[in-house]
RNA sequence: GGUCUAGUAGCUCAGCUGGAUAGAGCAUCAGCCUUCUAAGCUGAGGGUCUCAGGUUCGAAUCCUGACUAGAUCACCA
């Protein structure tokens, strides 16, 4: 029981006993007191105030010397500012949880609860590389599976990769007309730059036709509308529907090019799939259910044939389900996909990790999976994060701005290199050992910085701030850590030593800390938010650094305060740890 | 135009289930390595929490309305 609920259950006691009725924990909050005053945690009394018609201080009084004498082992004194009780916890109690938990390395994480969760995450085109928008999304949806597995969860981490449609054509197209049969191999490039690059040929060349037609007099929607490249995109993808084995035999060929880039990009950066969906194989799906949505009255037809769905009483719109042609839309497919992912694995939640600018998509998805009366309806959770913008603005592919995710992630490990070389002090490391820790502080530089900031909420990718090394950043948290691992490298731990009655405030800091951190963990995952996990591995970690400039350990003023200060130091490297491991980043022994 | 989201220090962000004098990092300035890794520590300056109302003992936080910015509203995905 953490200390904050076990002074939510005293003040129960306490206030049942002297005001005879019952409490909850609703009636009264519980806070950490201010540093400026003494105690520890504070029993906000306002709003008791209001339901008991008595002062604060009548309250305060009352309630604080029943809690102390009665939980003697628990408190050890109160003081009453205005509406505020501050608690004084008994040294006893935090030294207490410091011996039992230091060496837990599983501290602060859950039991196995039986619910198992569905998190999709990445979701790529197959016509481009991964950008920096995209390490938004895998860095997020990795370390939120992450933190659902910490607390008890089983998770099922998924994929969809969009390998078909008119934008994987439009690639295909160009490479026929420019490439002379050119390959990643012939051309020395990444298989997913290389087929990107066809991307960017094809919307050059649509561009000029463009251009040619209407300098020869075509209205602008006609000429977009006949542009020869256009026109024969259009029908390759008419014929890969139809199974074309020319078609088919480029598009596995290129497609697997891009998957090959994609690999090399995925594990550099730790990502991993435990299923993966291909839109090629999905896409027909959702067929049955537009039957069904019509026997149920959900869908009605139009006279062009086309069936829709009227969400104008849920304050959206009318949305089409199928196209008059008979052939699905997106969203038939996602909803086919919902369903299946729930028949295969029984999932209690499904999760997507998905932008921002696909709320609207999602919430439709939802209601109609929910008019529909699917079984798993409810249970889908839109994870929707903001875009990541640059310091001159939004990244856009046309003015070439768009931050490429091999690019970055290179730029960052070179970075770390080359602090590291001007530091110097890992010059015994093997060229191996080197590579790992570069890759460590580059990766942890990168994975921070994008995770540290609430998900939600668009944030901007400012470069020189994230190759900065120092203060809220991931290498702050890493050389902590470091440090902690060399002291212990230099001191033995005694097996059985007595404890010091008394605490530095610093001490004691680190231990309310650490205290904290399985709360940290629960409310990260209510909050779908690993920037939680980030605010406080920081917080931790400069704690400690504060901790280690005002006290030696090596020092200490006795034997007991060096086996207690060594206790705090694995215990904070343990939490250091394991919350960066929640993030996707490891820590380095040395650094 | 409808819907949704956001606006906190020069910059990037915390804080938002209402609580004490609104916090970090970066940047700026001043200090600290003969002592466990200075990728560190200590201190200083820096705020009309976009604006205007409302709710109440108390509002950055909740409500309403403006203003500003973004997203979205396709027989695209």
């Amino acid at each position: 029981m953490s200390i904050v609920s076990l002074i939510q259950k005293k003040t129960i006691e306490s206030l049942s006993v002297l005001y005879k009725q019952p409490f909850s924990e609703k009636d009264f909050q519980i806070n950490q007191t201010k540093p400026e005053f003494e105690g520890d945690y504070t029993v906000v009394m306002f709003s008791l105030v209001k339901s008991l018609k008595l002062s604060p201080e009548v309250i305060g009084k009352l309630l604080g010397d029943h809690m102390v004498n009665n939980n003697q082992a628990l408190f050890t004194g109160f003081n009453i500012i205005k509406g505020f009780l501050n608690l004084s916890v008994a040294n006893e109690f935090w030294l207490g949880l410091l011996n039992k938990n230091y060496g837990d390395i599983c501290y602060g994480k859950k039991e196995m609860n039986g619910k198992k969760v569905m998190v999709e995450y990445s979701s790529p085109n197959t016509n481009k590389p991964l950008h920096l928008g995209h390490l938004r999304n895998i860095f997020l949806g990795w370390s939120y599976a992450e933190i659902l597995k910490a607390n008890g969860y089983e998770v099922v981490k998924s994929c969809i990769v969009n390998d078909r449609g008119i934008h994987i054509c439009k690639s295909m197209i160009a490479w026929q007309k420019f490439a002379n049969g050119a390959t990643p191999e012939s051309a020395g490039t990444k298989g997913d730059h290389f087929v990107g690059e066809y991307y960017v040929k094809f919307n050059d060349a649509y561009k000029t036709e463009v251009a040619e037609l209407m300098a020869a007099g075509k209205s602008k929607a006609d000429a977009e509308k006949e542009a020869p490249i256009m026109k024969a995109t259009q029908q390759m993808l008419l014929d890969w529907e139809d199974g074309k084995p020319e078609v088919m035999d480029l598009w596995k060929t290129m497609n697997g090019w891009v998957y090959s880039g994609f690999d090399i990009t995925y594990n550099n950066i730790g990502a991993d799939f435990d299923k993966v969906y291909y839109e090629s194989n999905t896409y027909l799906l959702g067929k049955d259910i537009v039957q069904q949505g019509m026997d149920k009255k959900v869908f009605y037809q139009k006279d062009d044939s086309s069936i829709w769905i009227d969400l104008t009483a849920d304050g959206l719109d009318e949305k089409i389900v199928q196209r008059s042609d008979g052939t699905s839309v997106y969203i038939t497919q996602d909803i086919g996909l919902a369903l299946q992912k729930y028949e295969q694995y029984k999932i209690d939640q499904s999760i997507y990790v998905i932008g921002n600018e696909q709320n609207y998509h999602m919430k439709v998805l939802q209601l109609i999976c929910q008019k529909l009366g699917m079984p798993n309806a409810d249970n889908i959770f839109h994870l929707s994060y903001g875009m990541v913008e640059l310091t001159s603005g939004k990244m856009k592919s046309r003015e070439g701005t768009v931050v490429d995710a091999d690019d970055i992630v290179d730029e960052m490990i070179a970075t770390s290199k080359q602090h590291t070389e001007e530091l110097g002090k890992v010059q015994d490391f093997t060229a191996e050992e080197l590579k790992e820790l570069y890759n460590t502080i580059g990766l942890g530089a990168m994975k921070f910085y994008l995770l540290r900031v609430d998900p939600r909420k668009t944030m901007v990718f400012n470069p020189a701030e994230s190759i900065d090394f120092h203060g809220f950043t991931g290498p702050f948290v890493q050389y902590t850590y470091a440090r902690i691992k060399s002291i212990l490298r230099k001191n033995e731990m005694a097996i059985d030593s007595s404890f010091p009655t008394s605490l530095f405030p610093l001490e004691k800091e680190l231990i309310v800390i650490a205290e904290q951190y399985s709360a940290v963990l629960e409310q990260a995952c209510t909050e779908h938010n690993p920037s939680v996990i980030a605010n406080y591995i920081f917080n931790l970690a400069k704690t400690f650094n504060s901790f280690y400039a005002e006290h030696s350990i090596a020092k200490a003023e006795s034997e007991d305060k060096k086996q207690l200060r060594l206790k705090l130091a694995v215990f904070t490297a343990n939490i250091l740890k394991s919350g960066m491991q929640l993030m996707g980043i490891a820590v380095p022994e040395r650094m």
